[in-house]
RNA sequence: CGGGAUGUAGCUCAGCCUGGCUAGAGCACUAGUUUUGGGAACUAGGGGCCGGAGGUUCAAAUCCUCUCAUCCCGACCA
């Protein structure tokens, strides 16, 4: 709860508006180019986004950010059920011996799982005692692929049954060591795709397709660019044969893993025992995918998108997308101000940003003009638009962009105010893109050839304290496991080798041996 | 699990070293007044088992012992 340490930094980097009433030149303080960590977490107190609860490492998600959630839910749902995917709920609790089923599962997940060995209390000298030991302890999901394992070798029979597409919307339990809010939480919420298919090929088909609709998802709703490409041999998911995914680069250029999509082969069919009667009336297993995101693509958002004022929203993701303040300088201005937001909330309503219609509030709260429009800055609300007396006297209104300085203001006609909105939404979402887009681009070096350039690169001018430095290297690897200890030391990773190869030949950046691949070199969360 | 630190108001902290007044400040909250087209000012007010237990003492937030919890740095990770 109390982070004195962080705080104390906040303090002695500046002016310290921790809750409100700063007066700061700037929403957020420290700004991210002092001290970046810290940044990210006055953004998610400042936009009430979250705060940790005093459960240990699981977070509180609060009404703005639990709304930002939503809207993704609410998109990425559609794109999976467009892609012929139904959604089921399964158990929370999973018995023990499930998880022993799959022998890399095991050692991936075992070091982290929260277990249920007690389902009854008792009073004993004045204080509550686990009683009721269960015969056989369940675990709380980390993952859900054998207990829906289970489900689908009772569900599928003949290859007629095949492709099994289902997904789920679910919360799981990972016991992290060291958390930090939506990036990685002890209970975070998440979507998890289980599939089954009668041949590899198709369950290679959907594990791309699904990394396809993540990445499309990622760059045109969240606005944010990705690289996609597949995980080497020692970052795979625990018991899969293939792991993919989409890395993002944050403003701090370090990468975070934002999707995985994974091939399973038969490992888990066998496991689980999902095998069909095939058309040659043949018993065999089946192939598997899963494919999940989680709540740390609200981190992701942040990280790409906040500025120094705060959260800013591509407008696909924001719950409310215009704000309107009125501007009431006298009591007698109240009633006649607050008729005209009404009107031209119900005006703007009846425009459209994609298929929904723009969602606006009007904040009537009695509290300071000032005050209220910067708490919709650092909330990140795409268009905020003011209406006061004199507007209301010149048929127009005062509006200003997220994705423009706060100082910046456009007078709007009524009469126009819809068509304007709907516009500018659109722009808003496209510029958030761009600008992330354009700062990926800024920071992917293909220059690096070996490793002392590599670790320069990587080594900040101010050992103390650390300013934004580094990027992601776009290199040659040979491959071998044994060269990566020489990146530990770095405490960087390969991210992924991605898809667009350029399949030129070369000297591998760690061993100078001749290089098989290009990889993503990066520091990540 | 190793190394380091911290627990005092809703939040951020001062006070502890050198024991003693009614335990403080800023922010937040409530009320009033003046303000109000870009983060208001003043006045008043409410709010504390000083993490918990034990000890030393005439007297403990302060000294001692134990304990619990949290945070930071490492190993794990969507």
């Amino acid at each position: 709860m109390s982070q004195k340490g962080t705080n104390q930094k906040a303090v002695e980097s500046g002016k310290g508006n921790t809750s409100g009433g700063g007066t700061g030149a700037t929403g957020i303080t420290p700004i991210r180019s002092v001290d970046y960590a810290e940044w990210y977490q006055q953004v998610i107190k400042a936009a009430e986004l979250a705060e940790n609860s005093v459960v240990r490492g699981c977070m509180v998600v609060r009404p703005w950010g639990y709304g930002i959630w939503e809207r993704m839910q609410r998109e990425l749902d559609d794109r999976i059920k467009a892609t012929g995917h139904e959604n089921a709920y399964f158990p929370l609790f999973i018995p023990l011996s499930f998880l022993q089923k799959e022998a890399e599962h095991v050692t991936g997940f075992a070091k982290e799982c929260a277990v249920v060995t007690h389902h009854r209390l008792e009073l004993k000298d004045g204080k509550l005692v686990p009683a009721g030991e269960l015969e056989e302890p369940v675990i709380v999901r980390p993952t859900s692929e054998t207990i829906i394992g289970e489900s689908f070798s009772r569900w599928i029979k003949s290859y007629r049954d095949l492709p099994m597409l289902i997904n789920q919307w679910a919360n799981v339990v990972r016991w992290e060591m060291r958390t930090r809010l939506f990036l990685r939480t002890s209970e975070f919420l998440w979507q998890e795709g289980h599939t089954a298919h009668a041949s590899e090929k198709e369950a290679m088909e959907e594990t791309y397709k699904m990394l396809e609709v993540y990445r499309e998802f990622m760059e045109t709703v969240l606005a944010m660019p990705v690289f996609v490409g597949e995980k080497p041999a020692h970052e795979r998911f625990p018991g899969a044969v293939r792991t993919f995914c989409c890395e993002a680069m944050m403003q701090d250029r370090k990468a975070l893993q934002a999707g995985t999509s994974h091939y399973l082969g038969t490992n888990f069919a066998k496991a689980s025992g999902i095998e069909f009667v095939a058309e040659d009336s043949s018993i065999q297993s089946a192939f598997t995918t899963s494919w999940g995101v989680s709540t740390r693509l609200v981190g992701g958002v942040i990280m790409t998108h906040g500025d120094d004022d705060g959260l800013r929203l591509p407008p696909s993701l924001a719950p409310k997308q215009v704000v309107i303040l009125p501007v009431i300088p006298n009591p007698d201005a109240q009633e006649s101000v607050l008729r005209v937001c009404e009107e031209l909330a119900h005006q703007i309503r009846k425009a459209k940003f994609g298929e929904n219609a723009i969602q606006v509030h009007i904040d009537k709260r009695d509290k300071r003009g000032g005050e209220k429009n910067w708490e919709w800055i650092k909330r990140g609300v795409p268009i905020r638009i003011e209406v006061g007396p004199r507007d209301i006297d010149k048929q127009q209104v005062c509006l200003s962009r997220r994705d423009k300085g706060h100082k910046e203001k456009l007078f709007i006609a009524n009469s126009e105010l819809p068509t304007k909105v709907a516009e500018i939404l659109v722009e808003i979402q496209s510029n958030l893109f761009a600008q992330a887009k354009a700062h990926q681009d800024q920071h992917v070096i293909e220059s690096i050839s070996n490793y002392e350039e590599l670790k320069k690169f990587f080594t900040p001018k101010n050992a103390e304290k650390p300013e934004i430095h580094g990027g992601f290297v776009r290199a040659k690897w040979c491959g071998d496991p044994q060269s990566l200890s020489l990146l530990d030391e770095l405490k960087l990773s390969v991210r992924c080798i991605p898809f667009d190869q350029t399949g030129t030949v070369g000297k591998c950046i760690l061993t100078g041996k001749s290089a098989t691949q290009e990889v993503l070199i990066a520091k990540s969360y």
